[in-house]
RNA sequence: CGGGAAGUAGCGCAGCUUGGCAGCGCGCCUGCUUUGGGAGCAGGAGGUCGCGGGUUCAAAUCCCGCCUUCCCGACCA
């Protein structure tokens, strides 16, 4: 490509909605261009690199025998009624987006669970089909509440999404475990550094699910990592170690410690209220215990006890009690709920693993409008069961190994579940028969990668001051030709002309700066740019029969041969 | 959805307090000079000052309403 007709343009200065690094570069660069919230064009170079990154992912699924198909982008709003997530629209969880049209209402599909399993239903009708999986890399919509930092997160977003389908579950984590290393293949192609975590599965639905995390400064996402063990899980789905022996697990009233003393703390329910009336005894919101309501998995009355600075993080199946149920245990008296006593009114008391530590808490006086300090555990309180119920952050304790964990900034760049049964139980045709002549339906996993915020990824975690800086399997070229003074010395011209044409008839993209523009704006453009690879050719080299070479990644500079350039580039 | 900030030429910004010819830098066009790290000189084009209403002899500027965009938070496949 001459660069003298591609349309591109460089932009000095960064304009002022772009916040991150990855963002102002590829605007600036001429990569991508804003068309609203959110919403953005590929220009010539950005698609480029889309089709770069999709050719990985192509090749690494297709290696994995996964089938390329391409579903439709809007849907009909009976097929998401069908599956009872079009109840779900216009909620955080599911935003999605419909669209009045001849035919009725059409959705603009946010994701694809519904359309490829009545796709492959009507397809399906004997195990012998099976096991199957499908992909596609497709335009999906979401009516994000907040679009941010350029690709990473947009309301129109390209995705490669695979679905599995298999005879049962044993079978379906096979065909899981297949897409999972194709996924960890694509990554390492990329040049990321991924980490899958254990994560909670929202809207999507299943059971096991694992979001694939790049650590980065600009990441929306924490996950919880072990340096030690390995343990890794994100921030909504894990765990920390902690005292799981009964006892007091450090705990105690050490000799002569104050006894507990009532304060009356009108209109403070919350913890920032009692923080703030406690204000003058520098008390914090780590001295109060937070006490909440709950009913446990098998629905028992439950008090949940964590410290007053942590952010309560409730196992699966416990819920909260909603207000009209707090009047039948007076004991618990909203707002001003304590620990003390309340296992003689039959209500368990379960404590985070952070409230086995020494020293007094100010809790709930049970009592409306008081709060009592001072309350020291397995002497004022006691616990039934001690676990895990608070959002884990830095330096809590592994829960496998017990050394300190760390919270790492992230991007998730994709996201694969083990459905089950979760669509095939609701969606019509996903029955066939199976090898004993019985009829089963399909156990199903499904496996997101966003395309485009992968663009940002790689953008972000690949650059420098002066510009981007492309890893050379997605770079929109491989080549960045530079002629410099072509308009004055037209023997540079010409030579730099039969240069490209032999690069390109050997198979090399090569982006040709053939303008007659300064030394300075070539190369300020092809720093910007980052291409891989840059070669220049000048006056004074033509004279010695070479062209520079340099890479963009580490500034290695050497020079080849004009005439050996396709065979010295094919050996290096 | 809550909090904050901002909309003036393609991009970055000043002008607004105190109403009176719409500006600067970069970019763009023409010519000449220049040419290994974003050149110089001369000339030129380019504006619904986000939109609507109001006040006024007069509004980018003051008042009211709306829209858009960005940041923080909430939330998130």
């Amino acid at each position: 490509m001459r660069m003298s007709r591609l349309l591109v343009r460089t932009l000095r200065e960064a304009p002022a909605d772009a916040e991150v690094a990855s963002h102002q570069l590829l605007v600036r660069a001429g990569y991508i261009r804003r068309l609203a919230s959110g919403v953005y064009t590929y220009l010539p170079l950005g698609l480029r690199v889309l089709h770069r990154v999709e050719r990985v992912i192509r090749e690494e699924l297709d290696r994995a025998d996964c089938q390329e198909l391409l579903l439709p982008a809007m849907h009909p709003l009976e097929l998401w009624e069908q599956s009872g997530r079009a109840a779900l629209f216009g909620s955080d969880a599911l935003p999605a987006m419909t669209v009045q049209a001849r035919g009725g209402t059409f959705v603009l599909g946010p994701t694809h669970e519904e359309v490829v399993t009545v796709t492959v239903g009507a397809e399906v009708e004997s195990y012998r089909q099976l096991p199957l999986t499908v992909y596609q890399i497709q335009v999906k919509f979401r009516d994000e509440a907040r679009p941010r930092f350029g690709l990473l997160r947009t309301r129109e977003l390209v995705m490669a999404d695979a679905y599995s389908f298999d005879v049962d579950k044993e079978a379906m984590q096979v065909s899981y475990r297949t897409v999972f290393d194709a996924y960890l293949r694509i990554f390492a192609r990329l040049g990321l550094e991924v980490t899958p975590v254990e994560a909670a599965s929202g809207a999507i639905g299943g059971d096991v699910n694992h979001e694939f995390m790049v650590a980065s400064a600009v990441g929306e996402d924490h996950f919880v990592s072990c340096p030690s063990c390995g343990y890794a899980a994100s921030v909504e789905a894990a765990t920390k170690g902690g005292a799981p022996t009964a006892g007091a697990p450090g705990g105690g009233a050490a000799d002569g410690e104050a006894p507990m003393v009532t304060h009356h703390t009108p209109d403070r329910p919350g913890i920032d209220d009692v923080v703030a009336f406690f204000d003058d005894r520098r008390v914090t919101a780590a001295d109060l215990l937070k006490s909440m309501a709950v009913f446990d998995a098998q629905g028992r009355p439950t008090l949940v006890l964590l410290a007053g600075d942590r952010e309560a993080l409730l196992p699966a199946g416990w819920r909260l009690f909603e207000d009209d149920e707090f009047a039948a245990h007076p004991s618990l008296v909203k707002g001003y709920i304590g620990p003390a006593g309340q296992q003689q009114h039959a209500i368990r008391v379960a404590a985070d693993f952070g409230v086995a530590r020494p020293g007094p808490w100010i809790v709930g006086a049970n009592r409306t409008d008081h709060h009592v300090s001072g309350a020291v555990l397995d002497r004022d309180f006691g616990v039934d069961e001690w676990g895990s119920f608070a959002e884990v952050t830095s330096g809590d304790p592994c829960p496998r190994c017990g050394e300190p964990l760390e919270l790492v900034r992230s991007v998730e760049a994709a996201h694969t579940f083990q459905l089950g049964y979760k669509y095939s139980e609701v969606m019509p045709g996903s029955n066939f028969v199976a090898e004993d002549g019985s009829e089963a339906i399909f156990s199903m996993g499904c496996y997101g990668m966003g395309v485009s915020r992968l663009l940002a990824v790689v953008a972000e975690e690949n650059h420098d001051e002066r510009g981007l800086v492309w890893p050379a399997e997605v770079g929109p070229f491989d080549v960045h030709l530079a002629a410099l003074g072509t308009g004055r010395a037209p023997e540079v011209a010409a030579a730099a002309d039969r240069l490209y044409e032999r690069l390109a008839v050997a198979g090399v993209e090569v982006l040709y700066d053939d303008r007659d523009v300064s030394p300075g704006v070539k190369f300020a453009d092809a720093d910007l740019l980052g291409i891989p690879v840059r070669m220049v050719l000048g006056a004074k080299g033509l004279a010695r029969g070479v062209v520079e070479w340099r890479s963009r990644a580490t500034g290695e500079e050497r020079e080849l041969s004009i005439d050996g350039v396709v065979e010295e580039l094919a050996g290096s």
